[in-house]
This record gives structure tokens, sequence and C-alpha cells, in this order.
DNA sequence: TCTGGGGTCCTAGGACCC
DNA sequence: TCTGGGGTCCTAGGACCC
């Protein structure tokens, strides 16, 4: 089989370039969009980013700056997102059949079937994706995965790339590393960074010169790839038929507390239907359904609640009748204690293809993992119910298994917990 | 007191990605 | 006052089976 050769092809200020695409008006100002309720910023323009607005800040950290340089807040629009994206790929599939969506706004490609000269193919990507869909890219192209993103990073930021660096058999392979922080690595996150500063490497060629076994004992086989990859020895291949999800989520904060049951339920429904839809798309059922509800992660501890309860389905469905009754009466269950509210979703687990759910086919494996999920939920409302002195951790815990980013550490004590009839 | 070994599955926790 | 949403993978250790 033929080596392939990585292209990264990466949207520039995704979000923000796509609302340019549509006002014109913007170009050459300073842009943001906004999270969900206008929470925090989720993209930013380069003169946004000039203006030193970092990612992922709340809004109200930055309101001064904003207004005092005029920056434009826009609150976000997936539904324009996703179209554009889907534009963006099907430019992209022009080029090469051989292409793995990585995310809404980046793809990988092989370009190892394509005669012509990489960085050549990678500049007429460019332009041809800015002359039908109006979005710059930036392409950055290496042997391994790792290396094109690498090569992506500086492809963004060099002005003599200009848009497209090629890696490969690269003399600049080195000095091309060496420029490129170590938390900049891809696999490279918060963590893993502070150990690796501490142990004194710094730039990505740092990394790739690290000792293996170390990296081993520190980090893992996740950390062995990541060095292997930037010595150009290949860890991950192209995804082209991404695997079948295992869940699906969809949920919300609300724009401010909310204490009234109805409308949890009406935002649970919608939830639903969502997540149903999402279901279809991916042509799968779902053999248990988990409902949560939760005051805000910044309350104080005296006043923070959540609770999630899942609910197994007989058959596994992708009904959107099923989701939302299924839905609604869990939130009914889950809605105690005058507690505040601020955020509420659903959960689809168990996922299994819909053709075998439909032919009655949620086999045995399936249902013992439901059964376990089911009975360890159990045990936590009889432990509540009969009033039991119950560790904080007895509500965390099934929760944390699905929920392991920015889980909520609840530290709630039996006594601050509302009382179940 | 001595008290196998290997395989599989599952959970909990910790990391990462966009 | 205001603080996003949605995913994946790996590992250690325990339970259980033969």
């Amino acid at each position: 089989m033929r080596k392939p050769i990585f292209a990264l092809v990466d949207c520039n200020n995704f979000y923000a370039s796509c609302e340019r695409v549509f006002d014109p008006k913007l170009a050459g100002r300073p842009v943001v969009v906004l999270s969900n309720n206008d929470g925090c910023v989720v993209a930013r323009s380069n003169e946004a980013k000039a203006l030193g607005i970092p990612m992922g800040i709340p809004f109200f950290e930055v309101r001064q700056t904003i207004e005092k340089h005029g920056v434009l807040a826009l609150s976000s629009n997936y539904t324009l997102y996703a179209d554009m994206s889907g534009r963006v790929m099907e430019t992209l599939s022009h080029f090469t059949p051989h292409i793995e969506v990585y995310s809404i706004d980046e793809a990988f490609l092989d370009l190892s079937g394509i005669p012509e000269d990489p960085s050549a193919c990678g500049r007429r990507m460019r332009q041809t994706v800015r002359q039908w869909t109006g979005i710059p890219v930036s392409i950055g192209i290496g042997p391994t995965k790792t290396l094109a993103k690498a090569a992506n990073k500086l492809a963004k930021t060099s002005r003599k790339a200009d848009g497209v660096l090629d890696l490969t058999d690269s003399p600049w392979l080195e000095e091309a590393l060496r420029r490129i922080e170590v938390r900049d690595v891809w696999g490279v996150g918060r963590q893993i960074c502070k150990k690796l500063k501490a142990a004194g490497i710094h730039t990505a060629l740092d990394l790739r010169g690290a000792n293996l076994d170390w990296i081993k004992n520190q980090f893992g086989v996740q950390g062995v790839r990541t060095v292997s990859e930037l010595r150009g020895q290949r860890c991950y291949e192209l995804e082209e038929n991404p695997p079948a999800k295992k869940g699906i989520t969809v949920s919300r904060g609300f724009g401010r507390p909310i204490t009234a049951l109805v409308p949890l339920q009406e935002a649970t429904s919608l939830y639903a239907a969502r997540a149903g839809e999402k279901l279809r798309a991916e042509g799968l059922a779902a053999g248990v359904m988990s409902i949560f509800i939760m005051t805000s992660r910044f309350a104080e501890k005296s006043k923070r609640y959540l609770r999630h309860c899942a609910v197994p389905f007989d058959t596994a469905t992708d009904d959107t009748q099923d989701l939302i009754a299924a839905a609604v009466s869990a939130v009914e269950q889950l809605y105690r204690a005058g507690y505040e509210y601020k955020k509420s979703g659903v959960m689809l687990l168990e996922l299994v293809p819909r053709d075998r759910a439909q032919r009655g086919l949620f086999d045995s494996k399936d249902r013992d993992r439901s059964r376990r999920l089911m009975a360890t939920l159990d045990q936590i409302n009889r432990t509540r119910s009969v009033g039991i002195q119950w560790a904080a951790e007895g509500i965390e815990k099934p929760w944390q298994t699905r929920f392991t980013r920015k889980t909520p550490r609840y530290t709630t004590s039996w006594a601050d917990l509302p009382q179940i009839r």
C-alpha cells in the first residue's frame, strides 16, 4: 500500500469567517462569535485575536474591551456553520475521495494518490475553497497526522508559508518543530504540558527528541504515539468511515435560573426531539435515555444540585414520541426541591444499529449492560429514599462515568439534599 | 502456613480533541 | 447579573470464570 501523505485543511476562525461570508461589511473589522446564551467567546477574527481577546472567555469579562474597540459580537448560528462546513467538505472532496471529516471546520485528506506536488495541490485547494465558499483555510501537509497538524499551525502564522506548508521530507522540519510550542502539539493538553515543561521540554522539537521509555512511563501509549508521529512514524490512519457513535448528548444552559417544572419539561422535550434527529441521522437506536438537571456550576456549594435518571427502553428506539415521553416523565421525577436550575440535558446511551433494533435484536449484551446501569441507579435511589446516610460520591458515580469532561465536582453532603418521599 | 494462572469484562478516573 | 456543548480513548484494578 502506498504511504499516505496527510493534509490537514483547517478553516480559519471558522464561525467568524462564516458570518463574514454573509455580511461582507464585517471584513477587516474585529468580530467575535458567542456561545449559547451569549455566554462565552467561541470564535474570533484575526483582528479580535490581536486585541488579546482569549478563546473561551466569558463575555462579561471582555465586554469593556469589546465596547472600547468596537468589536462586533454576534450570537452563534450553528445551522449556518453546519451548512457552510458541508460546502467546504464537498469542495475538498473534488480533490480526493480519501477524506476524513475531523470536525466542523477541519478535514484530513490523503494526497498520496494525486500526481501533483502536494504543496501545489494545497494551494489549489485553498484557492478553490475560497472561491466556491468564501471561507479562508490553512493547509498543513506531512507524513503523519501529527506532523500535518504541526505544519498547519505554522501555515496559519507564517507569512512565508502563506496558508500552505508541506513538511514532508522538508529540510525545514527541525526549524519548524523548534518554532512550535509543546502545548500546541496535537495530543498535548494542559496536564501533559505542565509535566513536559517541568522536564525541560518546551518545543515540539524537544518532544520529538524525548526519551521514549520516559514518555511511555509518564504518559502511556498515547504519549508514545504522539512522539512517534513527530518522528514521522505513522500511528494514526485516515478514518474515511468513522465508527458509529457511542452516545448522543443534547444539553443547554438556560439564560437565567428557572425553578418551575414546565419550562424544564419543555426544554428537555426539545432536546429529546433533537437527540432523536441525530440518532436517526446516524442510523442508530437508543437502549437507554439518561436525563439530567443541574444548578449552576458556579453556585456556592450549598446551592448546588444535580440529579439524573436513566430510562431503559424495552426495545431500542429511535422514535421521537418515545424519547419525548421518557424525557418528560423523567424530568418530573427529578424535579423535587426548589433549586434554581441552570442546565438540563438528554443523553442517549447503549446505541445499536437501527435495523437490529427494529428486528427486536437488542441482544443479551446490550440488555446486560442496560440492566447493570439501571441497577446502579436503583441502588442510589433506594439509598436516598430510606434516608440512609450515603456518601456524596454515591450520586456522582454514574454521572461521572458518562461525563468525564467538566464533571461538576459536587460535594453536596447528604444533609443538603432535598427529602424524597 | 501453604494457598495457580490466564483471560475477559466492567468501572472509575483521568487525559485529550474540536 | 453574566461563566458553551459534544465527543473519544487509555489504564488500573476488581470481579468473575475456567
